[in-house]
DNA sequence: ACATTATGTTATTCACTCTTACATACAGTG
DNA sequence: CACTGTATGTAAGAGTGAATAACATAATGT
């Protein structure tokens, strides 16, 4: 152990964590950049290995911006679960704050809405990636059970319903990112419109709401 | 968006209308590829000119995709107008035909989505192209004004139900062509789900459905 | 010790975008 | 009709970045 460590630049030869280094390298180039554009040398530099280092852990720069996406969609999990303990379990309240959180998080993080959803995304990769995309989806399917119970609508489809109240979130959410909806209402909130969207939706659900066209 | 401007075959030096040409060109390469990243030789080639000649017309890469998405907005146009026409105007049937034009639209053209609303779209650009992103939303406004003053429902804003009526069916649409839809519910299909989604969501509109929390 | 495996480096290739310098057509003017 | 300016084309190549190849270094197991 004579050897000490010299430090001329680099400490050890191997990184040891090089794998996640590189992941979280990615995602904060992706955070500041606001885009995907990033070079793979870029992340290589500063997980401060050389630029064909990457190439052990991942194929190619695809593999590496899905690794990336797999992190987020754990993220997005998260805020959904947290956003499931806003209000009580079942309520309105609860199913508007997992909308509400959605797009709080879609909003807040547009260059990995681009990873998550864009052409880059998951659309063309395999279904083991498809389950990680939609398993916080279940986690408002649980909800929507517990509200179609407590509304006394077990007729409906708690899946159905998941799927159309998830569509209002996401659509209102990637609208808002790019900037439509501030430009037809630029004194609107996105979350309020959520939510009375929301609200109208769910009244509507209703048997008192008679069905006239 | 087929639009066949068969001027391959030129035997002039200069071109004509290469503008309009390498258009076509790129719109058809996102067509057959179902991406974005084509060469820009390719679209070039398609045009019969050399590799520089696009770079006359265009500053680069993506003002030629840019361009693109243009025709692809009068495109949408284009389809939102003709679903005006396939119910009463004013009519639940009319509101759901455009919602349910704008799915077709997306579902058929994958790519042409992520140009228009992807990290490559609009998101980053200048305000001109917002208008054009959203001149398609005024038809569909103007149908859902008709619809308040037929439904009795003067109270509402026309605009911010036609913002809430265009997310749903952007977020459906978005969703389905990710394959999120089938993946949960294999046998639905987007557009019926679109359609009882659209009912509920105007069923809770109406004043006999009780605010119920 | 020594072989094996994992992980890193340098140097290079390849594809693609975009630029530069030059060539050709066409329209307007004397 | 020559003369000239502008628009538009070509050819060649610089620059960028992904990915690979050949080699180097460390950790591990017997």
């Amino acid at each position: 152990m004579s050897k000490n460590t010299e430090a001329r630049e680099c400490k050890n030869y191997h990184h040891g964590d090089l794998r996640n280094a590189l992941i979280v390298a990615a995602g904060e180039l992706i955070e500041e950049k606001g885009s995907l554009d990033f070079a793979m040398i870029d992340a290589a530099r500063r997980a401060n290995v050389s630029s064909a280092a990457p190439y052990r852990h991942f194929e190619d720069k695809d593999a590496l911006l899905q690794a990336v996406s797999e992190v987020a969609f754990l993220a997005l999990d998260d805020v959904a679960r947290q956003a499931t303990s806003l209000a009580p379990y079942g309520s309105s309240a609860c199913l508007i704050a997992q909308g509400k959180a959605y797009i709080t998080f879609v909003s807040d993080h547009p260059a990995f809405y681009d990873l998550m959803w864009g052409d880059l995304g998951l659309r063309k990769r395999n279904l083991e990636d498809m389950e990680l995309q939609t398993s916080g989806f279940y986690i408002l399917v649980g909800c929507v059970r517990a509200w179609c119970e407590q509304a006394g609508l077990r007729s409906h489809d708690p899946l159905e319903l998941s799927v159309k109240f998830w569509a209002m979130a996401h659509g209102l959410a990637c609208l808002a990112m790019n900037g439509n909806i501030t430009q037809i209402m630029p004194s609107a909130d996105v979350h309020s419109l959520f939510e009375s969207s929301a609200i109208t939706f769910l009244d509507g659900l209703r048997p008192s709401a008679a069905a006239v066209t």
